[in-house]
DNA sequence: ATGAAAGCGCTAACAG
DNA sequence: CTGTTAGCGCTTTCAT
C-alpha cells in the first residue's frame, strides 16, 4: 500500500486536513507547520492518490488526446508537442487512436470523457453534430478542423496551398493534378478552397482526384493516375501520399522534378528525410500540439472565457535545397581518408 | 454531474450493489433483474466513475507506455499495437515521451506508477539498477530491453544483423561499416554482438562507427564518414539513420545500391517508403507493442507468475523489389517529358 | 491557524 | 439472489 494521508499527518504530529493544505493551499498553513508536513511528507516519498482526490474534486489532472493514426508522422508530432505541454502543467496525457474511423472516434472520445478535463481531437472526422455532442460532455480543443464556436487549433491549408500552386506557376506548369485526402478531413477541404481560389489567378489547370486516405499506400496508384492525367506536377494530400507517389513514379523511371514537380504537405520529419525532388508545404506540428493543450488548459482555468478562440498557425513553402560541407578532395577521390578530416 | 449508481439503482428498484454486480459479476444477478438493471443503465447513458472505482479496487485500468520518442516511427507503430491490445482489454493508455534522456524515463515511470496497473517500457535508457528500483513500485514489461527476472518482449536484433551481414557478403561486400545506436540502448549492444559473431565466418571487414542518436540527421554526417571508411556498405542503426546516409550519399552523387548499399533495421513504415535502394531488416514493432501489452496484463492477473517470461519476435531481411502493374501503352505514351527528349 | 467530520461514487464483505 | 453497511484516500465546509 502506498503512502496515505494519515500516515504523514501522524509522523507530522497534525491532522490530515493540515496535511492537505500544506500541499493544495500552503498559504493557509503556518510556515513552520507547512514545512514540517512537507518535510515528513517528502521522506515518506508521500503522493496524493489521484483517484481519491478527483473522486472529490471532479477533475482528474489528465488531458486526452485523440487521433485518427498515432503511426503518422503528422499525428505523432502533434502528439509530442501535446505531451511536451501537459507535462509542464504537470498532466497526464490519454492516447486514443480512431483508426480513421469516425464512429470509434466518437467512442473513444465518450469513453475518455470521464477520465479526463478534457480532450484535444485531431483531424476530427465525425460530424458537426455529432461533434456538438462530444463537446457537451467534455471540453474540446480541436486541432486540424474547426467548428463554429469551438476552440481550435488550425494550420493554414488554404494558404499552404496557394503558396505551393504558385510555386508551380513559377516554375511553367499549366496542368496540376490535385491528390484530395480523406473525404470528411476539414483541411482536405480547406485545401480544395485554397487550390480553386489560387489556381485561376496563376493560370493553372487542376485535375482533381481522389478522395484518397491519407496514405503511402494509397500514393501509389494514385501516381498512375497523376502520369495518365498529362499533369505535370502533383498536388499530394500529406506528406506520406506525396511519397507514395515518388516511389511509383520512380518506378515508371519517371525524372523527378524534371519531368515531374511533387508537392507534399506537413512537413513532417519523413519529408525532410526524403530527396530534393520533394517540395513540401510545412506546418508546425508540434506547435499546433501544444497550442492545443495551451488552449484547452485555458478553457478549463477560465470556463465559457475562450469558447470561441481559433488559433491559426502558418504553413510555409520549404523548396528543399541542402548544402552540405564539400568532401575534402581525398575522400572525394575514393581514397579513404582519416576521420579527423571531416569533423 | 454525470449519472450516478444510486439513480441507476432507484429507477430500477433495485439496490445499489445489485447494479454494481449487473455490471461487474453479471452472473451473481438474476437474469431479470440484470436485464432490468442494464437497460435502466444503457438508458441513462450510465458508466461507473473509475476514480471511484479504482478508489477502492486498487486499479486504474489504465496502462502506462513510456517511449524515448514518440515521434520516432518505431515507437509510434509499437504505441499503436499498444494501444490496440490495450482497448481490446478496456484499459486505457497513459503516454509518456521521455525525449532520449534517461533521467526522464525514470522520472515519468515514477510519475505514471501511481496512476496506472501496469507499464510498458520501450527501450529503457535507463541502467539495471534504476530499473530495478522503477520495477518495485509498479508491474514493468520491457520492450527492446532486457533485464534479469524481467518480464520482456524482444526483436531479434542480433539475428537480424546475421542476415544483413550474410546478405552483404553474399553480395559480394569484404568491407562493411556499422553505425552504432545510443550508448545505452539494448538493441544497440545486440547488433554489435549480431555483428562481430557473424563477421569473420562471413569474410566480412567491419568498420565501426558511433555511437549515434537514431536519428535521421545523424545519419548525414555518418554517410560522410562511411565513405571516409572505403567500405561498400553500411549497417545502419535504424531506418531513420539509414535514411539520413542515403540522404546524404544521394548528394554526393554515390549510386546505390551500385556504389554502395545501405541496409536499415525495424522496417518502420518510413523505410517501406524508400526506394528500392535500402534494404531493412524489418521487426514487428505493431506485433510487439501487443505482445507487452498481452504480457503485462498477464502479469497484473496473474501476479508473479510471468515474471520471467521473454517473448522473442524475429526480425526479417526485407530487400525490397517492388512489383508493379505495367502502364498501358496510352498512358505511357501521356509522360509528358519522355527520357528521350533529355537526352 | 488548525481539527473534526461529512461525504465524493463505488465495491466488497456480511447478512438476510 | 439481493439489500445493508462500511469504508477506499482525499478535500472541504464548519467549528474552534
Amino acid at each position: 500500500m502506498a503512502v496515505t494521508i494519515h500516515e504523514v499527518a501522524r509522523r507530522a504530529g497534525v491532522s490530515v486536513s493540515t496535511v492537505s493544505r500544506a500541499l493544495a493551499v500552503p498559504d493557509l498553513v503556518r510556515a513552520s507547520t507547512r514545512d514540517r508536513v512537507l518535510a515528513v511528507a517528502e521522506e515518506l516519498g508521500y503522493h496524493p492518490n489521484r483517484a481519491a482526490r478527483s473522486l472529490i474534486t471532479g477533475r482528474t489532472g489528465n488531458i486526452g488526446v485523440v487521433v485518427p493514426d498515432v503511426a503518422n508522422p503528422f499525428f505523432s508530432a502533434v502528439l509530442k508537442g501535446a505531451h511536451a505541454r501537459a507535462r509542464e502543467a504537470q498532466q497526464v496525457v490519454f492516447l486514443a487512436d480512431a483508426a480513421e474511423d469516425p464512429r470509434v472516434e466518437a467512442e473513444l472520445v465518450a469513453a475518455m470523457g470521464k477520465q479526463v478535463d478534457g480532450i484535444v481531437l485531431c483531424s476530427a472526422r465525425m460530424g458537426d453534430e455529432e461533434l456538438e455532442r462530444s463537446a457537451g460532455t467534455t471540453p474540446l480543443v480541436l486541432v486540424n478542423r474547426c467548428s463554429p464556436g469551438r476552440p481550435s487549433v488550425l494550420l493554414d491549408a488554404a494558404d499552404g496551398m496557394r503558396q505551393a500552386v504558385e510555386h508551380l506557376a513559377a516554375l511553367g506548369h499549366r496542368r496540376v493534378a490535385h491528390l484530395r485526402g480523406p473525404e470528411r478531413s476539414w483541411s482536405a477541404g480547406e485545401r480544395l478552397r485554397g487550390l480553386r481560389a489560387a489556381a485561376p489567378a496563376c493560370g493553372v489547370e487542376v485535375v482533381e482526384l481522389g478522395p484518397f486516405p491519407p496514405t503511402f499506400e494509397a500514393g501509389l496508384p494514385a501516381a498512375d493516375l497523376v502520369l495518365a492525367s498529362g499533369a505535370t506536377a502533383v498536388l499530394a494530400y500529406n506528406d506520406l501520399m506525396a511519397l507514395g507517389v515518388m516511389n511509383r513514379l520512380a518506378v515508371r523511371g519517371v525524372v523527378m522534378p524534371a519531368e515531374m514537380s511533387v508537392v507534399g504537405f506537413d512537413g513532417t520529419q519523413v519529408s525532410a528525410m526524403t530527396t530534393p525532388a520533394l517540395t513540401t508545404v510545412a506546418a508546425p506540428t508540434e506547435t499546433a500540439g501544444r497550442a492545443a493543450v495551451e488552449l484547452l488548459l485555458d478553457l478549463l482555468a477560465h470556463p465559457g472565457r475562450h469558447s470561441d478562440v481559433v488559433r491559426t498557425l502558418p504553413s510555409q513553402l520549404v523548396v528543399r535545397a541542402t548544402t552540405v560541407p564539400p568532401l575534402p578532395h581525398a575522400v572525394r577521390a575514393g581514397v579513404p581518408a582519416p576521420l579527423e578530416a571531416l569533423s
